[in-house]
DNA sequence: GTTGTTTGTTCTTCTTCCGGACGAATCCCG
DNA sequence: CGGGATTCGTCCGGAAGAAGAACAAACAAC
């Protein structure tokens, strides 16, 4: 199938092995190196070589620190290059979307960020998100030449083969496959996943759940839904729409669900919904801010709500964390930063999930808040962009 | 890390490619693993040379047919040898103990049963498995210093680390290692992992999930339990006790289970609550033979009893299986024959998964029946002894 | 200045793999 | 019955990769 051959392969092996190396640690010595890598002093120097001489890496100004002692020779460090170009990371969520540009190591150059009704007309978002890629990249004094490739996540399922969205969730998208419908605007690849999913990536690579190998990142927003990292690799199931947590039935005679079953959880648990049930016993219109600030200054409606919302996503999470057995649960969404809705989690996986799951486990709240989507976006724009 | 040479990995990477290539379908000539490995002629003679040369392969007596047409050279089949000696497997359930002993490619050469009450007392149960050991390669014809390694299954979740049994499930084993306690009575590496597990093992590479990826097997016994395999790999969760589905809390309100819990859904079906569940109604005592013979008889009690338990597996299935999106579910243990446990399954999974899950899965009994576990065992302990 | 340590490169050797050429064994066809 | 045609397996030469030995470079400590 690979047309290559065995050696070169072992070859690429090799330098991907030392530039991952250099994108996890950063700049280092090529002693360094050997020790990471195992590989001999030769070799390491051999691949660096090449990778200089292809680009992909270069000599930094500064000097290190001998490894041992003081004494010895002073190493010569060498980082990733960064290389020519731009990636773009597009989170389009159900109320809104958002923008980033980054170069190809990660560092985000400009962000936008537009509210939105997306679930209407997949096509008006669509253009709308090609239109905020161009400026961002404009804002970064980027040509658009510059974009090599783009991640984007979508509030739904994904299917695994046609990349389309099946399931009824986002009304004016049906059998759309935003992947494409994006390629054809900007004219680079684009590459699709879901928002949970994405947002698990972060948090794995550069969030709360950073060294992690077994991890469940749910996501507390428009909808709910829970991205699942199992031996540091996402998993996306069989037909690719794993995760799908909030569709856990908890009510047999609840609510219609627009995914058509009804009495699922997010039915009883999103933004929009606390919202709604919050808003009555306000005198001002409330927002997913208002109801942050309201929980941190201890109002005790929107504590008792966000901890019963907690509670019940934490009943359906223990079951899962009692057949999946990780090691953390990171809480994002919009609402993932609520300690009230997090402490409700951490009472009902105490509570419903088995003592000793429940003993190794951590649930901790996101590091990268809203961002944590188009942060993956962009990981995932790098990762598939080819080196 | 690793001492070795990256080239010397390379051709061992590639050796192993030929041994699983043949392992999975079975014996095949050199063209076919050219055909299998996408290495060159001249490699794959090489390597097989070198198997051959180290006994790990032999030259069968038959001759195949030409790749295509009836032209050209027979080619000379090459099989993996069958390493002298045996290994064997040890299942441990709640009232029986199960040995086999296999030669180290997986035949099965003398198999024994005892019905025990293993719960109380673990040293016990562990010298008759040893004991029963011992008889089995007897029976096989083989000495005892003909053993090479051991797996054996427990009927309880065992920590990654200790490979002890954390839970009071099995009230005489606390504390107890298992694995250690048999790797002293046989004096071979003795490997030990859950029941669910190892049936999940043996359904995936022998019977009804070959080829599958992604995969949940229920053991429906004694107790109940689940093997997660995703992306063909066993997952055991970070501390190794995943796969607690029936500790999944079905009544808030329900009885109290052995593992500290309350309402399992273990506590509702499992075997001998079955068995108890049904007993008043009929004169005769009942057993699990007994029961499944009634069901397929169309017995009106036993269908109801055993769809309802099905029924109660599949709403927690549902819920694993949306988060999971496997592609197949495979039902083992005593009762895993059952149809009408698999048809409440069944119902019960189409009516709570979300529809595009349910239509990815097919949920089928397992090939293997009360072997399952047993033959896992083997397979596990083919897998850690050194090649 | 001398010694010791760490770093990085060059040169050589060894391993591994691949492509092409060649013999082997069988079938097909005249 | 004999000559292609075809497939299988091996031998040979060559290319690519990695490791080890030797050596130059750069600094600290004495």
């Amino acid at each position: 199938m690979a047309t290559t051959s065995s050696l070169e392969r072992l070859r690429e092996t090799n330098r991907r092995s030392i530039t991952t190396l250099l994108a996890a640690e950063g700049p280092m010595s090529r002693a360094d190196l050997v020790r990471g890598t195992g590989l001999s002093r030769t070799t390491v120097s051999s691949l660096v070589g090449d990778l200089i001489a292809s680009g992909h890496v270069v000599e930094t100004a500064d000097r290190g620190r001998p490894h041992k002692g003081g004494s010895g020779r002073p190493p010569l460090l060498v980082a990733l290059s960064t290389p020519g170009g731009a990636v773009a990371g597009v989170d389009v969520g159900h109320g809104h979307v958002r923008v980033a540009v980054a170069d190809r190591v990660g560092t985000v150059l400009a962000e936008e960020i537009a509210d939105m009704d997306v679930d209407e007309d997949g096509t008006h978002a669509l253009d709308r998100a090609a239109r905020m890629v161009r400026e961002a990249l404009a804002a970064a004094g980027l040509e658009p030449g510059d974009l090599h490739a783009v991640g984007m996540c979508v509030p739904a399922p994904l299917d695994r083969r046609s990349a389309s969205i099946q399931t009824g969730i986002l009304r004016g998208w049906r059998e759309l496959s935003p992947a494409d419908e994006l390629r054809r605007r900007l004219g680079v690849p684009v590459f699709a996943d879901n928002d949970a999913n994405l947002g698990a990536l972060a948090e794995l690579g550069q969030g709360a759940a950073r060294g992690a190998s077994d991890l469940v990142y749910v996501k507390v927003a428009s909808g709910l839904g829970a991205g699942i990292v199992l031996g540091g690799r996402l998993h996306r199931g069989s037909t690719g729409i794993a995760g799908e947590l909030g569709h856990v039935q908890v009510d047999e005679h609840g609510q219609v669900c627009r995914c058509g079953n009804r009495g699922c959880l997010e039915t009883l648990v999103s933004a929009p919904r606390l919202v709604a049930l919050l808003q009555p016993a306000y005198d001002v219109p409330l927002s997913i801010e208002r109801i942050l600030a309201l929980d941190d200054a201890g109002d005790a409606g929107v504590r008792r709500v966000l901890s019963d919302a907690g509670r019940a996503i934490g009943r359906a999470l223990a079951d899962l964390c009692n057949n999946l057995n990780p090691e953390r649960v990171v809480v994002g969404g919009s609402l993932g930063a609520s300690p009230s809705l997090g402490a409700g989690i951490r009472a009902a996986v105490d509570r419903f999930a088995q003592p000793d799951t429940a003993a190794a486990l951590t649930v901790v709240s996101g590091d990268l808040g809203d961002r944590a989507e188009v942060v993956g976006a962009v990981s995932l724009a790098i990762a598939r962009v080819s080196v």
